[in-house]
DNA sequence: CAACCAATGTTGGCTCGCATAACGATAGAG
DNA sequence: CTCTATCGTTATGCGAGCCAACATTGGTTG
């Protein structure tokens, strides 16, 4: 996403391309894992909650219950995840890490945590800080 | 894209949120003329440099050949745009702004320049001046 | 000149992230 | 019991980006 003239006078356009530019150094970084973005997303987030239904993640997530099944079932053929049906309400499954799972979590955390050392590394703290309050005013601001 | 518990201290995870919110209004914004932001992105390339060839405007906008080939179709199609064989190179087009083109481009530009405004109503323009070079400095990072 | 290589436009197909609709099964409210 | 809402699942489509193959054409070099 080269930006170019009127693009790069427009926030909206820059921003694209900034977040391109984090993608694919997410998808690079999280490469070794053989895993995507979602699924980290989907690892995250069942760190946060602990054990949970899929309706709850997907709500905590913004993730479309649809696709959740699909990642969980990624996940799941992975190991590291374990999902088994509520006893109590038998529409829902309860789903959590696995043993396995934890270090795999861990481990996917680390080289997003690269990825974002790297796209930021140009900056200094301070900027970082000012930045990141922003995109959070930006990020939230309609959800 | 929900942004919550460790994603939220990601910038790089925040990044997509905002250029997703971005996108979605680009798009919303854009809708009334029938076309899309890749649509506009060529318009804009096309209102830079004038007239030029297919390759240029491609690597002008870092824009994938093949799509530029459907989108300058599109926009063909529309009367928006004029696609003649080079004379003195027969392997090139040259491609340029109709009348209709030009017209429709600062349509588009309207739509485009609200969407941003829109995006960034709650900044003072010291904020968004700040961000704005923040965002040059990661569009532009490595391309 | 002939042979080779590079550029150009085009087609087709693939991946990712996001979104929607439909469906069967289950739970809960009236 | 009936009606409605929820849950998981499947399938499908869209937008954006990427890559490979191909025919045509232009240059370059032997």
């Amino acid at each position: 996403m080269t930006v170019y003239g009127r693009l790069a006078e427009l926030d909206v356009w820059l921003l694209s391309g900034a977040a391109l530019r984090a993608q694919r150094l997410l998808c690079d970084y999280l490469d070794t894992t053989g895993l995507r973005m979602q699924h980290y997303r989907v690892m995250a987030g069942l760190a946060e909650l602990g054990e949970s239904t899929q309706a709850e993640l997907g709500r905590a997530l913004g993730l479309d219950a649809g696709n959740l099944v699909v990642l969980l079932g990624d996940l799941e053929e992975r190991g590291a995840v374990s999902r088994k049906p509520d006893p109590g309400n038998r529409r829902r499954n309860l789903v959590k890490h696995t043993e396995r799972g934890r270090k795999l979590y861990q481990e996917m955390d680390r080289a997003v945590e690269q990825a974002n050392e790297v796209m930021f590394a140009a900056f200094t703290p301070a900027e970082r800080e000012q930045f990141h309050k922003v995109l959070v005013r930006l990020a939230q601001g309609s959800e």
